[in-house]
DNA sequence: CTTTGTGCAAATTCTTTGCACCAAA
DNA sequence: TTTGGTGCAAAGAATTTGCACAAAG
């Protein structure tokens, strides 16, 4: 019997060395935490969360392993928040949210990105969209 | 006979006090800098740019300068750039380009901006859009 | 006077780098 | 044995903060 785990580490593991990544144990934890947390995470909220089961993780390998990842197409930078980089493995089409009260940050489905009209000669290979407001569960607090 | 110098400093000092902004030396210069500069500086920048002349300015003060514009919606904030932030003091609709090959950042005018469809209680009071590729120059430069 | 803005330097925070060590091919 | 990958500490860069002084109403 295959664990459920294990499922899920063979997919990091192809995701990986698809892109010509070689799959080290903090590699791959680290891309299993993107992969299995959709919060767009900091680069400090990686390194914190996973510390406890990894004590010889260091912060500058999350840093470097995430740098790499995003070099190699495997995950995306986010700067919808000034402060700090966060990053999202999901690279379906799809525009992020952040709520002004709670700061968090949610993904919103849609068909395909937005690319608009550019001007002679400019090509596009990628495009981000960021909507900032106040999220369902903030506006209820005040409405109510 | 009234200079073109004080045509702009009156529309500077018009727009900060419009917004309840105290039009002191130092912001009246940082918001006539970034209305008269469309390249989407950092704060270095315009701060760099300015020391020449008003050699009393802190950087400090453009720091606190532009947190108080975008506070206060007189310029926006823009993050297509990881490393620092990018201000910018046209508020009409636009998005940003940025060339992979010499960091320019360009506005592409648009008719409006792209708002996708929100989950349900999900207000939104901003959107932006980047798009990252290559500029004309750039692209000119590796075909010819 | 009282309030508000500024300069300066120090502090914080986020991120990258240099180097020695370690593990796998 | 050669090639990365990692940890650690230190460096670097961007930004914020605390405080005393200056300016303006």
């Amino acid at each position: 019997m295959i664990l459920k785990m294990d499922v899920i580490k063979n997919i990091v593991k192809e995701r990986l060395q698809l892109h010509g990544i070689k799959p080290s144990l903090q590699r791959m934890a680290v891309m299993e935490y993107l992969m299995t947390h959709r919060t767009h995470p900091t680069a400090d909220m990686i390194f914190n969360d996973l510390y406890p089961d990894i004590p010889t993780l260091s912060k500058a390998t999350v840093y470097n392993t995430l740098n790499l990842l995003v070099e190699r197409g495997v995950v995306r930078l986010i700067t919808i928040e000034e402060k700090s980089a966060r990053f999202d493995a999901c690279m379906d089409p799809h525009v992020h949210f952040r709520c002004r009260s709670c700061g968090a940050i949610l993904d919103v489905n849609v068909e395909a990105h937005w690319i608009p009209t550019m001007p002679d000669g400019v090509t596009v290979d990628m495009s981000e969209t960021y909507c900032i407001g106040h999220c369902a569960k903030c506006n209820n607090l005040v409405n109510n």
